[in-house]
This record gives structure tokens, C-alpha cells and sequence, in this order.
DNA sequence: CTGGATCCACTGCGATACTG
DNA sequence: CAGTATCGCAGTGGATCCAG
């Protein structure tokens, strides 16, 4: 785990942070984030299939999160010829290595809570 | 990776998932947060050391995690009766545990990176 | 159906000052 | 030294309306 913790220095704006660990977290703490990465590695999703599943989350920011996914390479996007249009996007190599990494929270955080009420 | 994304029906206030890995990475992906992780990860801190070391962390927000760290039984905090006082954080076993899962994501995101520019 | 544009409420967190 | 109290601003994301 690599964290510079920042600056060093001095203090920087947020999230100028050059530890990519750090990134990646921050990245899928954000809301909807692990959520999708879930859905997506359950087979590839459309646009609105996925607002469905979601319930709640607004068009606007699903779009801005999968622009986002796929930005960070862990999505394809890819537009079907059809009509109405229709956009499938699905988990890349990597990105099914990183729901890999992130599904061994799963049962550590099981392990939590049975600590918790035994 | 549990995600039950969220109440299926009516729409939530913020973060009232109640999927435990979402709520992990979005505690983690919290600022500061996995960078106190790593430098308890080190040794027993105390709460000037990790000031010191977190450079521009204010002290308030400094408290303030290190309380929500301590309640989730990440680490532990134990007073010296020295004079001026002096509080100790430690990283739990749990905590340890936690860290060494997210240490994972170092490699993966260093292959991230050689991806991106080889 | 996909997704851009606006508007706005909320809150995370930085800065600062203060107490035991 | 450890921790609390206040204030203020920028960023995040929800709601809504619109367009290709």
C-alpha cells in the first residue's frame, strides 16, 4: 500500500493526492461507484438497465459515473446500431480484477459484523 | 460482494445502503482515512505523531476519524496517564486484517498504471 | 433510449480559535 | 497535547427539463 499521504510539503487541494491506492479508494467510495462495478460484473448492462437496478440514481450521474468507469479503463463502452440507440457497457479485464479485489471486503465484512452480535 | 444497491423500492437518503461492502469502501474512500490506516499500519500513533505526518489535516477532522476509526473497531485508543496527556492509536487485528486486503490493490493499481504508459 | 444542461440543497472539510 | 466549537466555501449529487 503505497500512500505518500500527500504533499509532504505543503498542503494541497483535494485529492491531489499522487498515491494511487488512495485514488482507486476514493474513486470506489464514491456513491453508485462499487454499486455498478456489482451489476456490471453480473454481465453486461445498458444505460437504462442499469438506472433500473439502481433505483434512485439520477440519469445525470449515471451517465457522469460510467463516462467515469470507462475513463479509468475498468468499463467498454459499446453503441449498438439499433433505434432507439442503445449503449452496452461491460467490465473490462480489469475491471473484473478489481471487483475481484474488492469482493474479499465481502466476507471480511461478515466477519465484522458477526463480531458485533455474536 | 453483497450489494443490495440500495433500497429496491423507494428511494434513500444518502449512504443508507445497507450493503456492508459499500459501506467500507465508501468509509474508506473517506479523506485521510486509508492514509491513517497505513501509518497505524507502522506502529501505535499518537494523535500529534499522525498530525505530523498527515500533513494538512486539521485537527478537528483528525479527532473526527480517528472516533469513526475507533468505532468500527479498526483500531484502538488508549490514554496515557502521562502529563501533558497523550492518547495512543493502534491498529486492532481487525484492523490489520483490513489493511492487508487493501494493501492488494497496490499491485493492481501499479499494473493499472503500467498499462496505462508502458 | 441515451445523455447533456441547469439549478440548488447538502455536507465534507479546511481554517481558526479556544479549553482541560 | 488532545480535543471541541464556529464559520464558510467548494464540491457532490439529486431533480428536472431538453435533445439527438
Amino acid at each position: 500500500m503505497t500512500i505518500h499521504c500527500y504533499p509532504l510539503e505543503e498542503p494541497v487541494a483535494r485529492s491531489a493526492t499522487d498515491c494511487p491506492v488512495e485514488e482507486w479508494l476514493a474513486f470506489l467510495g464514491h456513491r453508485w461507484n462499487a454499486c455498478l462495478l456489482w451489476h456490471l460484473s453480473t454481465g453486461p448492462k445498458s444505460h437504462g438497465d442499469l438506472a433500473t437496478r439502481l433505483r434512485g440514481i439520477s440519469s445525470r450521474v449515471l451517465a457522469e459515473r460510467l463516462v467515469a468507469l470507462e475513463a479509468r479503463g475498468i468499463i467498454s463502452r459499446t453503441p449498438k446500431a439499433t433505434w432507439p440507440r442503445q449503449v452496452i457497457y461491460a467490465l473490462t479485464d480489469k475491471g473484473q480484477s478489481l471487483v475481484s479485489i474488492v469482493s474479499m471486503l465481502e466476507p471480511w465484512a461478515r466477519g465484522m459484523a458477526d463480531q458485533d452480535e455474536p
